[in-house]
RNA sequence: GCCCCCGUAGCUCAAUGGAUCAGAGCACGCGCCUUCUAAGCGCGACAUCCAGGUUCGAUUCCUGGCGGGGGCACCA
């Protein structure tokens, strides 16, 4: 809370200060951690950004404004430093009351955060019903989940959605292919399409149909997989920890007449044409668009493509009253981005409103052994059997810890191992640890479970193990503000390493419940009652359970 | 051929254009368990693919290479 709270002062009395210099700031005035040989809380390097513009030394600029900044009431001093940044210690009262705001009350801060409260829907994972889910779609669900929840704490009104192609010639397909797979079973000559699903999966499920399956034809057989498939994707998020606001069907959208609807409303808006007997959208020369051509929207045959009823689906997200839409894609559908921007622009929506996250796909190895996955064939590896070999919590944690960009190896023997090498532990131990010393601390006396947690004393907490920690505390908001800007959880996940890592030497060095002084055992109980809190928030917030004992 | 992503320590990854110290974890070397969990801590080694450019300042931005991954349908 502090530092989000603390820049906005800074920023105003940096802008004071600019005006009555004349001094031009840059737009954006962000704060810095400073490195660790610098021994300050916070960094800003607005003098160095504005020196060249107001054709003054940077360090003199950096002097005047450390001057004008020192008399915040939360700053204890304000320091120039070469070539032109300001470093800021924050006053020990004001790290301690932000400790208090933690701990007594961890849902405050975000209410009051930058940023609009605007309604956004998390469109992913959105996987066809036609196999089941595979590992790319926990890296997908880890993003997108996450992100909603941050989102949500961060004050926004945040909705997660699963869009479910159940529409369609697969149905038919799907239909043929378990059916082929049934009567193999039965001993009968049938062969699965050649562009039909190949996996095994389909056999197993074959195997569990009723009696009165042997009359069915394909389109019965389709209805009967995708209903399976579609509650095995409900069973596998329910076991991954993600909720999903809303899974919305393709054949909703459909019956409801959605379809055409968007058809005329694109016609009406002129960015339709006809050409060689088809119905196209003129993506490419949609405003702003980045796509390399135009796209068909209704087949010579008169279906539409699969392209329409996206556009349909995300003219009734619009509709219904989102302002920010961000869908979450895999690697290869990053192709699809171009087209779904210039169908926003085509729809006559703002194209910032729209933001596509595109992760990366990942690699999977057992061992050395590179492992392919391909749905056709049917070699993939499904995301309940890495849930069951890894876990939920190391996989998700695994999956949090890189930027969506980053190409992902994920090594099952060593996910698989269990060990320290797992950074989910690293973090978890950190919590597991500091249930311990209060259950001793219960055990001795020094504080009633469930009692309400005061401010600290301010004379403590002063060593570098306690001041790091409390400095590292006051950082949480920001990091999820940054998440936010960078539509991933990732920061959030790299700070809980960060935090654990500060941690523990202080565990080594500063005794809680044996501490000397009783007074500073108390502000160090508070203290760590800060850090489990935010511990446990940020794992919440990553889907990742944090637990009393382990 | 065109488009997207990546290239940082032995390995897996961080770092809104910032600091003579580019951070973690694992692995490696040396220490540390009569005291709140050694799944830990301290210390030590080890890195920005190459070449230009922009900038006071580049891992970050631009151009061109090299290397790896993915995508380019009136399929879904």
């Amino acid at each position: 809370m502090i530092v989000a709270a603390l820049r906005k002062k800074l920023a105003y009395e940096a802008r004071k200060w600019a005006e009555a210099g004349s001094v031009p700031l840059p737009e954006n005035l962000a704060l810095n951690a400073p490195p660790a040989h610098v021994k300050a809380d916070i960094s800003l390097p607005w003098p160095l950004a504005a020196a060249k513009a107001a054709k003054k030394n940077p360090v003199e600029l950096a002097k005047s404004l450390a001057e004008h900044l020192s008399k915040v009431p939360e700053v204890e001093s304000a320091q120039a430093a070469p070539p032109g940044f300001v470093n800021i210690v924050v006053k020990q009262t004001a790290l301690c009351a932000n400790l208090k705001a933690i701990t007594l009350a961890p849902k405050s801060y975000g209410a009051d955060e930058d940023g609009p409260k605007t309604k956004v829907l998390v469109e992913f994972v959105s996987a066809n019903p036609t196999g089941p889910l595979h590992m790319a779609s926990g890296r997908g669900a880890t993003l997108g989940d996450s992100l909603v929840r941050i989102m949500r704490r961060l004050g926004r009104q945040a909705s997660a959605e699963y869009y479910v192609n159940d529409a369609g010639a697969r149905v038919v397909l799907l239909g043929e292919s378990i059916k082929a797979r049934y009567l193999q079973a039965k001993g009968q000559e049938a062969a699965v399409p050649e562009k039909g699903y190949q996996g095994e999966y389909l056999a197993d499920l074959a195997a569990l149909a009723p009696p009165e399956a042997a009359g069915w034809d394909a389109e019965k057989w389709g209805r009967y997989a995708m209903d399976a498939l579609l509650s095995s994707h409900r069973d596998d998020m329910k076991v991954f920890g993600v909720h999903f606001d809303r899974w919305y069907l393709e054949s909703e959208l459909f019956a409801s007449g959605a379809v055409p609807k968007t058809l005329e409303y694109l016609k009406g808006r002129g960015m339709v044409f006809e050409k060689d007997g088809a119905v196209w959208l003129g993506t490419l020369n949609a405003e702003g668009s980045t796509d390399d051509k135009d796209r068909v929207l209704v087949k010579r045959d008169g279906k539409p493509t699969y392209f329409l009823p996206d556009i349909a689906y995300h003219k009734d997200k619009y509709d219904r009253g989102f302002e920010r839409v961000i869908d979450v894609f895999g690697a290869d559908h990053h192709g699809y981005v171009p087209r779904m921007k210039a169908a926003i622009a085509a729809l006559g929506k703002p194209p910032e409103s729209y933001h596509a996250i595109v992760h990366q796909l990942i690699h999977l190895y057992r061992g050395q052994e590179a492992v392919k996955m391909s749905k056709r064939a049917g070699t993939f590896i499904p995301l309940r059997e890495l849930i069951d070999e890894v876990g939920k919590d190391a996989c998700r944690f695994f999956f949090a810890l890189r930027t969506p960009d980053s190409h992902l190896n994920f090594d099952l023997e060593l996910a698989k191992r269990q060990s320290s090498e797992n950074p989910v532990f690293y973090v978890q131990y950190v919590h597991a640890r500091i249930g311990s010393i209060f259950r001793k601390a219960a055990e001795a006396g020094l504080c009633a479970p469930g009692g309400e947690m005061p401010m600290p004393n301010a004379r403590y907490l002063r060593d570098p193990e306690e001041r790091a920690l409390l400095n590292k505390l006051a950082w949480l908001p920001d990091v999820l503000l940054d998440c936010e800007r960078l539509l991933s959880p990732h920061p959030l996940a790299n700070y809980l390493m960060e935090l654990a890592g500060l941690f523990h030497p202080f565990y080594e060095k500063c005794p809680v419940v044996a501490a000397s002084d009783p007074e500073q055992g108390k502000a160090r109980l508070l203290l760590i009652a800060g850090v489990r809190d935010a511990i446990r928030e940020g794992l919440d917030l990553l889907g990742v359970s944090a637990p009393e004992q382990m």
